[in-house]
DNA sequence: TGTAATTTAGTGCTCGAGCACAGTTGTATA
DNA sequence: TATACAACTGTGCTCGAGCACTAAATTACA
């Protein structure tokens, strides 16, 4: 007969577990509760020697406050201020802001008046205009889904002078000083999807990238590193496909047809398009009703009409960043630091998911796994 | 100038947001709250009038308990019991055991004795002894990490007999009826690891899979299901690679590397192995060190060492199956069935994840998600 | 040295669900 | 009608962090 084991592991929490409470910090230190609960959160009004000896017994003990206790017994108000692309149902941004409500429901006890604040994400003009209205208001706080770097830029300059901390989702922009930003990596995620198509084509085949054009002649921030990356890995791996690009018009979308038929009739074979934004069910459906069959898709973000798509196999790649957990942690980042004065991660990559039409079905958004 | 928006929500949740406390509901049917807790909680001992009433207010309110206040406020005592394979550090069952301590913490109030019964999982002997421990042991649940049918099926029906709950990780056994199980789709799981190894190799090339051995010559549930996956995908989709099997052994693991260098040598050609269990890091060592290059591998779960593979370049595709999030949520649907007597869900798919080297980096596991 | 101003420390209330215990009905039986 | 016993219902305490309010100690200054 083979050796065999048999743990037994008695883990009685009613012995070990000993939690550490604010009162059992104050005894310590020959304090009341008042006095460590000042020192925790910089209240100030403490001597120095309380002070000194509350840190030393917080040295030794490791305390973490009881996050449930902490979350009914607030009773601060603010006033943060969010400002993103307008949103659709069923698409990217929408989730984003799920994912910021549900982090004010965990703080419900905290007032915070929220105003949303929305811009064309394919005008500068738009963008340009909400901007100057919320510099002009008065907040603690400011979440920014950019689009455009330059009008993102000034608005930031402002939010620094006048102290007001702010979090990026979607996507961070240069030359600002956020307190945190909660994005993908767009580089590794052109590279990652440029990889995944040339996977599943033969070598040397024509690749089609589907790609907006901007008032200005402007692109998104998040879609110029997607294609960095996109390219960078076809150099990188000496891969010969040529790459064509089809022009996505937001402001006359009447012209889109007439892009992909001119361009299915001047190439004949295009075994690949890519889609670095959220409108892979576009081209999906353009394929479809053509009856154009045969052609290999690698799409960004699980929108419903997107997931449609995959789950009829016109998509073959889908690849998701997480919106809810980005709004989420950004909301919930920015409740924590204005609260507890809480030391903040600046740069929060969020996980790239790949969802084939096998796996789709079980995957969870944020949603999903936060009841 | 083009048109655009600019839409300003408030949304203050002092005056919105009006949450729904017990204490209402107690008022509104003209009850104490005592009473309406016991109706909820199925407590007994509530006239009928009382309990018509409040079910009347409970329909047409929706309420939802602040899951913070009931976490500190609980009293509860509870033994239940775990049992699964042997545990070794940054490997499967590791992530599983974290999952579930993750569960005790959210409930840190509950007093919960856990009893952890591991069992070697390549021998039937051990489980069947380990089984035999368990079903003598007093308990209010269990929770149950199966290999073995015959002798999980034994077990379970030693339960229902003394009508102990019991809930299934990382795979469900037939023939059970079980609170609820948490696991992933092994039949999906084979066949999209199929469809990712046939999708980065030639047609018709030859395709290794590398199985374990086991006591009594009898495969593991996930393992099977796997193996029917992946065998189907190809039948499904006309491929006609040729199938090896490579035998694994844990009982005599210096014939490994034997078993490996014999395939090697009798097959030229092998561009391709699928790791149906979590021990891809072995195969791909045993690449590295042999100079064998080329090779596309797709392996299972996301250990220490597959993820260094992974990284590495030498395995291609690694599938997730979220074992953090299969033991918190067994252990949390476990309390809240006992604490709260709340409805189960009983079947629960986990996610699929799929990993290449350009994603891993920002992989969440489940820890992370927490806290 | 006395009084006001200021700093510092401590006490006690808040949040809402769970639940033990006391208190109040109603019904049955001597 | 008195008493026992059940069935039911309401009251009040629990958990721990946050924070307002009060009390005490210290300093400032006449």
């Amino acid at each position: 007969m083979l050796e065999h084991s048999c743990i037994k592991i008695n883990i009685n929490f009613s012995f070990m577990h000993k939690k550490i409470r604010i009162i059992d910090i104050a005894k310590m230190a020959g304090v009341s509760k008042g006095t460590v609960d000042r020192v925790m959160h910089n209240r100030g009004n403490v001597s120095d020697s309380a002070r000194i000896a509350i840190e030393k017994v917080l040295e030794k003990v490791n305390y973490k406050p009881n996050i449930h206790v902490s979350a009914i017994s607030l009773k601060s108000r603010y006033k943060i201020i969010v400002t993103t692309p307008e949103v659709s149902p069923g698409a990217y941004w929408e989730s984003i802001h799920n994912g910021i409500r549900h982090a004010l429901e965990e703080y419900e006890n905290v007032r915070v008046e929220l105003q949303v604040f929305t811009y064309n994400q394919y005008d500068v003009y738009s963008c340009r205009e909400t901007y100057e209205k919320i510099a002009a208001f008065e907040m603690d706080a400011l979440i920014i889904g950019p689009t455009f770097n330059e009008e993102t830029v000034n608005l930031c300059k402002k939010m620094d002078e006048r102290e007001i901390p702010y979090i990026f989702v979607d996507s961070a922009i240069e030359d600002t000083s956020p307190l945190a930003f909660f994005s993908a990596d767009h580089y590794v995620c052109g590279y990652m999807m440029a990889k995944l198509i040339t996977s599943i084509i033969p070598d040397h085949a024509n690749i089609a990238i589907f790609q907006a054009v901007r008032t200005g002649d402007r692109s998104a921030n998040s879609t110029i590193l997607r294609k960095k990356g996109f390219t960078d890995y076809l150099e990188k791996n000496r891969c010969t496909n040529l790459i064509l690009s089809i022009p996505f018009s937001v402001t006359a979308p009447e012209d889109n047809e007439m892009y992909l038929s001119r361009l299915f009739r001047s190439q004949r074979d295009i075994p690949a398009i890519v889609v670095l934004n959220s409108r892979g069910y576009f081209i999906a459906n353009y394929l479809a009703t053509n009856h154009i069959k045969g052609v290999k898709m690698v799409c960004m973000d699980l929108t419903t009409a997107n997931i449609k798509a995959l789950k009829k196999g016109q998509i073959d790649y889908l690849i998701g960043q997480e919106p809810e957990y980005q709004g989420f942690y950004a909301m919930k980042t920015l409740l924590e630091y204005l609260i507890f004065k809480k030391t903040v991660t600046k740069k929060n990559y969020v996980q790239l998911d790949i969802l084939t039409r096998e796996n789709i079905d079980f995957y969870k958004n944020f949603n999903n796994i936060m009841y």
